[in-house]
DNA sequence: CGTGTGATTGACAACCATCAATTCGAGTGG
DNA sequence: CCACTCGAATTGATGGTTGTCAATCACACG
């Protein structure tokens, strides 16, 4: 253990992390070299289909990951079949949930998901040894909170073209390659059915919302998936942001 | 023989920190008795009145505090006025933000509340030394995420109905100091216009939802805050819960 | 008693959901 | 290549839930 951490190999990083997004703004760039190497002999990548459940990469037989592109998103259902969105996650977000969870939330993958994924006992043991990981966990799960609290505000007090705008909006902040502010192009990781169920609306008013959009010019979209912000200021006023 | 352990030692405890319900259940409960020592010197009590702002308490000249008694609310405003509440905590809560927040809140008293609090310095000083108390800080933000969540889909799917029935069981399962798990008594912390800024309705639709349960025997009020629930179950119902 | 704040109740309108029909796009197979 | 199908998205017509505006009530306080 000890041993290790003094290895004279500690300044190379595993080959699998190089090039990986987590270790600067992901929870494994509180991680030492050492630590590095040791969890990357246990971690597996992996890629998941859009649609598809990850149950498993979270309470039950928990596990953990990184994701290394795509979205993610997490809902909740009522017993009549209601669904919300409650949250979405983009890489290099950390999945999983350290403890034990008092909500039941599923994670779906959105899009086509690479994950990185861990053992729940490797990475436990990890948080044990190094409050540096533990400070990453508390300050993403700060950071969702804040993002959850920002949407109980579009969902309790926005109406329905304000919420698509801030949905609109919200992507293409979060997902945009180019992302030079002014403009963004980007596809959209949900369907209208998620947009829906993410924004508390019904499709048909999620369609009538971003149809109003378009033929105000407020974007522009190609393929139902495509879509063009040619001024991200304009969007950001119909969001009321 | 842990008991046993505390109970010995129970002589060191600050007489500040003696009755204090966070040394139980609150983030005081990771501290050793020589770090409550030290942090009870420098730890002043307050009393804030119903409806006063607490900033001050939170970001700008941070200090922490824990929640001795009282209820407070976490509030979101809009430009235009709008207002969210985006959460509500009891005692033994721990109040305040380590590292910078990304998103404005706004804490304040909903009912008269009486704060045990420190300045920032010294308890992120100890947060340094502690892990536990990480840890601590790292499982509240955790519950607080769930809770934030559970209530994005009481926001985003339910009905009005619904919605009330789900404060009133939340109330009632956090304050009734009864708790009997069938039946509850107990006083609204908040108006009805508050409660209204929680569930993302207008006060007229908040009052015409209560007067509904009233008149179904859901519930009975007397003075406009004294609510008794005689059976719970058939509150989680309306609740959809 | 008046005054003021919070809560309730009523009448009406607006926004969004519901139900239904149509269009669009991507596969698939004749 | 075209016809067919299937799911997703759009568009339209209508109704219901909830918001808005307004009046009244209840209670506390000067």
């Amino acid at each position: 253990m000890d041993a290790q951490r003094k290895d004279i190999h500690n300044s190379e990083i595993p080959v699998l992390c190089r090039a990986c997004e987590a270790r600067h703004r992901g929870v494994c760039g509180a991680l030492s070299p050492a630590q590095l190497t040791v969890l990357s002999k246990q971690a597996t990548r992996r890629l998941v289909a859009a649609r598809s459940e990850m149950i498993g990469e979270r309470q039950e037989t928990g596990g953990y990951a990184n994701i290394l592109s795509g979205v993610v998103k997490l809902t909740k259902m009522m017993a009549d079949g209601r669904q919300q969105i409650v949250g979405l996650q983009f890489a290099p977000d950390f999945l999983g949930r350290p403890f034990r969870s008092a909500s039941d939330v599923t994670a779906e993958a959105a899009t086509d998901v690479n994950l990185c994924s861990f053992p729940k006992a490797a990475l436990d043991r990890m948080i044990k040894e190094s409050p540096e990981l533990e400070r990453k966990l508390l300050e993403q799960s700060l950071d969702e909170l804040d993002e959850a609290r920002d949407w109980m505000l579009t969902l309790g007090r926005k109406t329905a073209a304000e919420k698509v705008a801030s949905f609109l909006y919200l992507i293409a902040t979060n997902i945009d390659p180019s992302s030079d502010l002014e403009t963004a192009r980007f596809e959209l990781p949900l369907t209208r059915s998620d947009i829906a169920d993410f924004l508390g609306l019904t499709i048909e008013t999620v369609s009538r919302q971003i149809t109003g959009l378009r033929k105000a010019g407020i974007i522009r979209i190609a393929n139902n998936r495509h879509v063009e912000v040619p001024d991200l200021s304009l969007l950001a006023e119909r969001a009321s942001i």
